[in-house]
RNA sequence: GGGCGAAUAGCUCAGUUGGUCAGAGCACCUGCCUUACAAGCAGGGGGUCACAGGUUCGAGCCCUGUUUCGCCCA
């Protein structure tokens, strides 16, 4: 046993407990004390990434879930790793070879990827680092990667098995194609954003009359790849020239009026340009009518050969070239501002372009059963609730996912082309070719979503497709901790892959929690600067500050605010526990032969009320302690973490150190058998609050538990505190609350603050004391003189009067605590105007409570229809504050005279 | 356009089945360097619970509508 550092110091330990902690391989599942195990997989971040503030709320809440399971026996498994994030990555290690002159053309696929996997080892996986800072009690032994080996194999073997069921498919179709990655991306990745735009309305010329059909766009330079202007079949204004042949503006091609349903009637001039090779729209309505498709624009956002004279130019560029010629051909009617929502990648923030190309599809729609089937069924769960009807909405929905990226990092598709074209499943590939006998085989040059990889995480990270223990004992798993922003990207995806390729859930509950945000509840972003890095604050204010932090400003599912002001309350709290510790060791240090009677692991004695102890103390300490461990364990199964954390501050510091500390101090400086009790007191209530404590701030609890006498072992594989459900010593009384010391305590603390409040207010210096006249019922005035000692020091009473008659003093200030009326003897300094107005105010006060109540009690109706326990607390509420009202008053009235 | 969420003290937010529910932290004011802690201690001021109706003996809480803000989807 040591002193404690006079200064909270979070750097001198931190990292030391972690080393400690995984050097001795704390993380990985040690046999359940209580038979059940407790699984969760990490949400992989990014190899590119590093630690952001999201992250620590996400894993701060994984690493409460872990550390408290743990403790409460069970075998715990959190398995940690990383994914590929196949578009990030490669223009991460683009643009670093781009700096050194090197292009992927100049490079090569096989040296590209080569040099990709470098950078991984030099640079990928930083943020594993970095939440070992944080504190995660994640296995490391099991890290995956999506990339590794035997989750390129799980991938291989789900896209064969999905292959073989028919249900990935390749084809040309309109994809979301992102000029900016170069790449196609799947529906789930492009944002929508409004931008201030403008409706240009166009007139295309029917032939052969001088007539036109004007139509409203707001792509002018589509219309060049324009193959039809349709109509909705109802719209009367154009039923005369439906058949008609119009003349595209600008290129003079000649396409038809349609007529089709999906035409909305009301929007601009209700005849629609139809271009099916840039909108998905217009795109369907050409498969319905059988129209030609043509790209003006291609994969570099560039004008094709379609575009005639404007080939070549930037799409952008194209749209101010084809404007001025509408205008200069007299074919723009006019320009109106229009604001709309644009699709952009939600990676690069390039404008989306529709884009025909072929592409590889998961189809859905089967996939998606089970998993609709789950959440209704509530196999699988979702905290908070509400977020079910998104998934289901979503899962309802659901369209064809498009799986191909057109990257070299990634998983390669597993399937080959012979020279005709006809696909083979690679590793099968039969030489010749089973339908056309060809023997030259080429691999298919696409990568798969990083998705594709993601969706297998709970189980893939545990070996399958093989059949290993881990996946027997470890799957499925039971909680996943993620943010809303992903439930379609991977939640929706996981439970699905769950169903199809193990016939199981992948998880049973899902925990959605907020985003973090600024002060001003914008999105944290790089753009914005105004994401704070979180090592940075870990380094100045401890891991624990920002967690425990973290944890108390975020509610169940709502976003959070958070501000570097804010880790003031973590910091500050951490603070408080490690001075409270010091406190405790100051005072147990020379006497440890005093706590033999403690339990051998202090701390680890069962949680009773009564149980053997006769100071009032020490009876409300185990009650409290008794009632904020089930309040804990309540709040832990409710996922109510922000609860859990307000609690245990709460009792920490305005319980414990607010008042149990100091009563221990004056039983302590007393000395005595009163001081022995008080010392175990200390002990007990701070062993049981560091472990309650310890899931949320593991580091400076594990610190100080190594610093206290008797402690065995490391805190982070310490039992629970025993509750009633689970006695720890065979023989062991059953548990009890003891209200009587709670209400007695609650007397004594509210007869304290009154003095407190009287000296205060009455302008009593601190340091002087002054004589107390209590007149009190027989039972309080019991308890007062029990707890003498104590109201002596904690409100500085000089000497102290009690009785049911006893006479009010010449010369007081008075104030009413319970039933109690208390005089604080000012002789000589009494300000009688101070006073009067004190009095008038505490009489006002109770006016308010005193009025409702008569007002209820008045009302026939209450008396008739409430219930009559109600009525009854209402009358004894009524008759409390008229008698302290008429104290009040008395003591009003004594100073008029 | 559809769905979801939020609106409570100057700020950030608690308030779980309607009846001590008007609270906490920060900020503010007053007084304290009291031998664990000034990152602290003691005391205090501060709110028409967004608005309008309704249900009820009783509404911050339940219902309807309105306004404002945020998110998701189309």
């Amino acid at each position: 046993m040591r002193e404690l550092a006079k200064v909270y110091d979070p750097a001198t330990f931190e990292t030391r407990w972690y080393q400690h902690w995984e050097t001795q391989q704390r993380f990985t599942p040690a046999n359940a004390r209580n038979g059940k195990t407790f699984v969760i997989v990490i949400p992989p971040p990014n190899v590119t990434g590093a630690l952001t503030i999201g992250h620590v709320l996400n894993n701060t809440i994984q690493d409460v879930l872990i550390r408290a399971r743990r403790m409460q026996g069970y075998r715990t498994l959190w398995l940690p790793g990383m994914d590929h994030a196949g578009i990030a990555t490669q223009n991460v290690v683009k643009n670093d070879l781009a700096k050194k002159g090197i292009t992927l053309e100049g490079l090569g696929r096989e040296k590209f990827v080569e040099s990709v996997w470098e950078w991984k080892e030099l640079y990928g996986g930083r943020i594993l680092q970095q939440l070992r800072r944080l504190g995660c009690s994640c296995d490391w032994a099991r890290e995956r990667f999506t990339l590794d080996e035997g989750l390129s194999k799980a991938v291989e073997v789900a896209f064969k098995h999905l292959y073989r069921k028919g249900w990935i498919y390749r084809g040309q179709y309109l994809v979301n194609w992102c000029i900016g990655c170069q790449t196609a991306i799947s529906d789930e990745e492009v944002e929508y954003r409004e931008r201030q735009s403008f409706l240009w309305h166009v007139r295309y010329p029917v032939k052969g009359t001088d007539r036109f059909v004007t139509v409203a766009t707001t792509r002018p330079e589509t219309i060049l790849a324009d193959t039809a202007v349709a109509v909705n079949p109802d719209d009367e204004r154009y039923a005369g020239l439906l058949g008609k042949i119009l003349i595209l503006p600008l290129l003079h091609r000649e396409i038809p009026l349609v007529a089709d349903e999906a035409v909305d009637k009301e929007f601009g001039t209700g005849a629609l340009k139809v271009t099916p090779g840039h909108d998905p729209v217009d795109f369907e309505i050409g498969q319905r009518h059988g129209l030609p498709i043509l790209s003006a624009i291609d994969q570099r956002g560039l004008m094709t050969e379609v575009a005639g004279p404007y080939a070549g130019m930037d799409r952008e560029e194209a749209r101010k070239a084809v404007v001025r010629q509408l205008e200069e051909d007299g074919l723009l009617d006019h320009r109106e501002s229009y604001d709309h929502s644009v699709g952009e990648c939600h990676r690069c923030h390039t404008i989306i372009e529709p884009f025909l190309s072929q592409q590889w599809f998961v189809r859905m729609k089967e996939l998606s059963q089970p998993a609709i089937e789950a959440a209704r069924s509530g196999e699988v769960r979702f905290i908070p609730e509400r977020w079910e009807k998104t998934y289901l909405h979503w899962l309802d929905g659901i369209r064809d996912w498009c799986i191909s990226r057109q990257l070299w990092w990634g998983h390669p598709i597993p399937i080959l082309y012979c020279s005709q074209g006809h696909q083979v499943l690679s590793g099968e590939e039969a030489d010749p070719c089973p339908q056309c006998g060809s023997t030259q085989f080429t691999p298919d040059p696409d990568v798969l979503d990083t998705w594709f990889s993601s969706w297998l995480w709970p189980f893939s990270t545990l070996g399958w497709p093989e059949q290993t223990s881990d996946l027997g004992e470890f799957y499925p798993t039971d909680d996943l901790i993620t943010a809303p922003d992903i439930i379609f990207f991977w939640v929706a995806r996981m439970v699905m892959a769950g169903y199809e390729f193990t016939g199981k859930k992948p998880f049973s509950l899902v925990h959605l929690h907020g985003l973090v945000r600024d002060e001003e509840g914008r999105k944290m972003s790089k753009s914005l600067g105004n994401s704070p890095d979180p090592i940075d604050l870990i380094d100045r204010y401890g891991a624990d500050a920002l967690r425990f932090t973290m944890l108390l400003l975020t509610p169940t599912g709502t976003d959070v605010l958070f501000g570097e002001k804010k880790i003031e309350i973590g910091r500050n709290f951490a603070n408080k526990l490690w001075n409270a510790a010091r406190f405790a060791l100051m005072n147990l240090g020379e006497d440890e032969a005093a706590l033999t009677g403690a339990p051998r692991q202090p701390g680890h004695g069962p949680l009773r009320g009564h149980g053997g102890h006769t100071d009032l103390a020490d009876r409300w300490l185990h009650s409290r302690l008794l009632a904020v461990t089930l309040e804990a364990e309540q709040k832990l199964d409710e996922y109510r973490l922000s609860d859990l954390a307000r609690i245990l501050y709460e009792f920490t510091w305005h319980e414990y150190c607010d008042w149990y500390l100091e009563m221990a101090k004056v039983r302590i400086n007393a000395g005595g058998p009163g001081a022995v009790e008080a010392r175990r007191g200390i002990l007990f209530g701070l062993c049981t609050a560091l472990r309650l404590l310890h899931p949320l701030i593991p580091f400076i609890t594990e610190e100080i538990w190594h610093h206290l006498p008797g402690t065995e072992g490391d805190l982070i594989d310490a039992p629970w505190p025993d509750v009633a459900t689970r006695p720890a010593e065979p023989g062991g009384e059953p548990l009890s609350a003891d209200p009587e010391a709670e209400e007695a305590m609650a007397l004594l603390m509210e007869t304290v603050v009154t003095v407190r409040n009287i000296r205060s207010e009455m302008n009593v210096p601190p340091s002087r004391e002054a004589a107390v006249t209590i007149r009190a019922d027989a039972r309080s005035a019991a308890l007062y003189q029990e707890c003498a000692s104590y109201l002596k020091t904690l409100a500085r009473i000089s000497e102290l009067h009690i009785g049911p008659d006893i006479e009010k003093p010449r010369f007081a200030a008075s104030d009413v605590a319970g039933s109690s009326e208390v005089f604080v003897h000012l002789e000589g300094i009494i300000d009688l105007d101070l006073e009067r107005s004190r009095l008038d105010r505490e009489l006002q006060k109770n006016e308010k409570v005193l009025a409702s109540a008569r007002r209820k009690l008045e009302n026939p109706d209450f008396l008739d229809r409430a219930k009559p326990e109600v009525v009854e607390k209402e009358r004894e509420k009524l008759l409390l504050i008229e008698e302290a009202m008429a104290k009040l008053s008395r003591a009003r009235g004594a100073l008029e005279a």
